[in-house]
RNA sequence: CGGGGCGUAGCGCAGUCUGGUAGCGCACUUGACUGGGGGUCAAGUGGUCGUAGGUUCAAAUCCUAUCGCCCCGACCA
């Protein structure tokens, strides 16, 4: 008997098909001796989940096809628009239960276990503490932090309230918990630092959920949360995460880069977004390759090109009228000799803030756009909503396309975003409808305003470092990470007993990733047109092992043994045993996309060898039965990628 | 929140305008054949047509309300 086919000792992994006296008769009448403990498998040391991937010792139970619940489609849902929605419907790994939310399949779970289980080594090994705290968060908490407004600005937290009265929000996040955490337990120095995480489900109330799992009410994130006795030491926390999230992409077999970010609602002074590149992506990354500089267009930041006549000497203001003569376009077109870059829009706008509202009038050059994420920080305000045309005229007095920082009436605050500063003999409204005024000096026929900001940095446009063009990308963010400082822990009292004797707040960092958006936006990266084609690290199964003819016991019998040979080796394989017609099965494993298909069939018949498939590259070739497993092994060395000390 | 579209079998759809026995493809079940690209034949299972009310001799179809889902937009002067 050729070694490949040595039985090898086999765990009773299949309790159905088990030899064991209970198998025709209910649990329940089993006899007791049975249900002792040499009737049970023995325990794994490894469990099935193993953290070493590395392949040497993994244990994995074997598994068939035909009990994992695989559902398939042939036709694409009505509802699925981007590719890994419509794919992961298709191969029927996710069953979609409300709008944004979804029920994971055995198979999908899988995967998901997997990326779970690659955060949890890294972020073990980079020192980090495993928690679990509530989803359900009461109101108070969150008006510790001040958060509760803000979250209840943006409608993003859902709510619910106990029989009682108390109201709660379904955590989005857990700054709050794991700060008052922090500030019952952590008392002095000698416990810093630290770094507590946890994945878990968070909620967000979307105003609109869509691209499959990439947009959700409901998902699975990890969060983690450093605690540090100093702006520097958080610097060394954050850098180690950062570096962290790097190895964790790249286990899971992805291209991840991190951009510079804008800390939103989280806060903070620092931030980062990981991305993975995707056509599909809802952020727009603005990127200046000579440098190495990325960042989010919220947060990019671009030279702008000086516009030509500053150094004219100022004239004197001329009021001209321009009926019905609105946006910078159109009064281009009405005064041929004025460019949009000599011209200033005056855009109005209202700041949301918890206690009041505010009015903000913003100046931009005329060939600019406003960067509302910018602007918003600047104003401090929650929200920022532009006025409606019947505010406009309310507050102005002329009609919407006239505003202008001439006469503005003082209810508005005045900010002008840096490409106005020195501009001469300017074009801008004068809060008269149907006038607009040229030739308006900064100083001489308005107040010179203050100046930040808030500029939207483009595509082409010089990039801030090495004045390189600015190159667009789009990209799918799947992780951030934050350095809070002492947003948090001031406002919550969280604080400790310094070297120095003296109590201070805790400097914090948080750091999440979208555990559920990576691996749908894994899909996004690596699919083709036959389906899912899964980086090895989160694929369900490594390998699938295919009989084409179920109904050959010799070629089926092949298939068994090279199945239980790489499931002995560590090899997370699965059996196709399914008894569907080969062009079915093959195109379902396509579309399955595990990174390896060995064929069990024709080949053998004619020359006694099985095709082992690489699906990547659509590939395939004939090996001896007896060299798959040595074979297979290898490669799948390379491809689960490094471990946590490279 | 504004606009548009759609709810008919597990999935994808027709039928609605013009009221009159609820259909097609895929999937599923049984049998036979087939066995390397979603194979063939035969016989089947499965739907109170989103929900509620109304009009009518009669409603998937017309009217009203309501719920759900999808898409677009939410103003750069």
């Amino acid at each position: 008997m050729p070694s490949w086919n040595t039985p090898t000792a086999r765990r009773s992994h299949e309790p159905w098909k088990s030899d064991g006296k209970c198998d025709e008769v209910e649990p329940d009448s089993c006899p007791a001796e049975a249900q002792t403990a040499q009737a049970l498998p023995p325990i794994s040391k490894k469990g099935p989940l193993s953290l070493d991937l590395s392949g040497k010792g993994a244990y994995h139970p074997p598994m068939r096809a035909s009990r994992l619940h695989i559902v398939t489609y042939r036709e694409d849902p009505a509802d699925a628009e981007v590719l890994s929605h419509r794919l992961m419907a298709r191969a029927g790994l996710i069953f979609k239960v409300s709008s944004g939310l979804y029920a994971y399949s055995p198979m999908l779970w899988k995967s998901l276990k997997k990326a779970q289980g690659i955060v949890r080594d890294e972020l073990d090994h980079a020192g980090c503490l495993e928690i679990q705290a509530p989803i359900l968060q009461d109101r108070q908490l969150w008006e510790q932090s001040g958060r509760w407004d803000v979250y209840e600005a943006s409608g993003t937290m859902f709510t619910s309230t106990d029989r009682r009265g108390t109201t709660y929000g379904l955590a989005p996040t857990a700054e709050e918990v794991v700060t008052a955490y922090a500030r019952a337990t952590v008392k002095s120095y000698k416990q810093l630092p630290i770094c507590l995480y946890q994945i878990h489900t968070k909620f967000r109330d979307e105003i609109r959920p869509r691209f499959g799992l990439l947009r959700v009410k409901e998902f699975l994130m990890k969060d983690a949360y450093s605690f540090d006795v100093s702006d520097k030491a958080l610097a060394d926390s954050y850098e180690n995460m950062r570096l962290a999230y790097h190895r964790i992409f790249r286990r899971m077999g992805l291209e991840a880069f991190g951009v510079d970010a804008d800390p939103g609602d989280i806060g903070g002074s620092g931030s980062m977004e990981f991305m993975l590149a995707a056509d599909s992506g809802e952020d727009a990354i603005l990127i200046e390759e000579s440098s190495g500089y990325a960042a989010n267009v919220e947060k990019a930041t671009s030279r702008a090109a000086k516009p030509a006549g500053q150094d004219e000497a100022p004239r004197d203001m001329r009021v001209e009228d321009t009926p019905g003569v609105r946006t910078c376009d159109e009064l281009s077109a009405f005064f041929p000799n004025v460019p949009p870059a000599r011209m200033v829009k005056t855009v109005l706008f209202k700041a949301i803030h918890t206690d009041h509202e505010e009015f903000w009038a913003a100046l931009i050059r005329g060939d600019q756009e406003i960067n509302e994420v910018k602007l918003r920080n600047h104003t401090s305000g929650l929200e920022l909503k532009m006025l409606s045309d019947d505010e406009i005229e309310a507050k102005t007095g002329a009609k919407q396309g006239f505003a202008g920082p001439i006469g503005l009436s003082d209810t508005f605050q005045i900010v002008a975003d840096k490409t106005v500063r020195g501009m001469v003999n300017l074009l801008c409204g004068l809060n008269t409808t149907d006038q607009h005024a040229l030739d308006v000096n900064i100083g001489r026929d308005f107040p010179e305003p203050t100046y930040a900001d808030f500029r939207l940095a483009r595509e082409g446009e010089p990039g801030p470092t090495d004045g390189d063009p600015l190159i667009l990308k789009r990209g799918i963010e799947v992780g951030h990470i934050f350095q809070l400082g002492t947003k948090y822990s001031a406002a919550m009292g969280a604080t400790f007993m310094a070297e120095n004797g003296r109590e201070q707040p805790l400097v914090m960092g948080c750091y999440g990733i979208g555990v559920s958006r990576v691996v749908a936006a894994a899909i996004e990266q690596n699919a083709d047109e036959h389906g899912v084609v899964w980086p090895v690290p989160l694929a369900p199964f490594e390998v699938a092992v295919a009989c084409l003819s179920p109904k050959d016991e010799e070629l089926s019998q092949v298939a068994e043994d090279i199945y239980t040979q790489l499931g002995s080796q560590g090899v997370d394989v699965m059996l196709d045993d399914r008894k569907l017609s080969p062009g079915a099965k093959l195109k379902d494993l396509e579309l399955l996309g595990f990174p390896f298909t060995v064929i069990v069939g024709r080949a053998f018949r004619d020359e006694g060898k099985v095709e082992v498939r690489n699906r990547r590259e659509m590939s395939s070739e004939l090996v001896a039965p007896e060299l798959v497993t040595q074979q297979l092994t290898t490669i799948l060395e390379d491809l689960r990628v490094g471990l946590s000390d490279s």
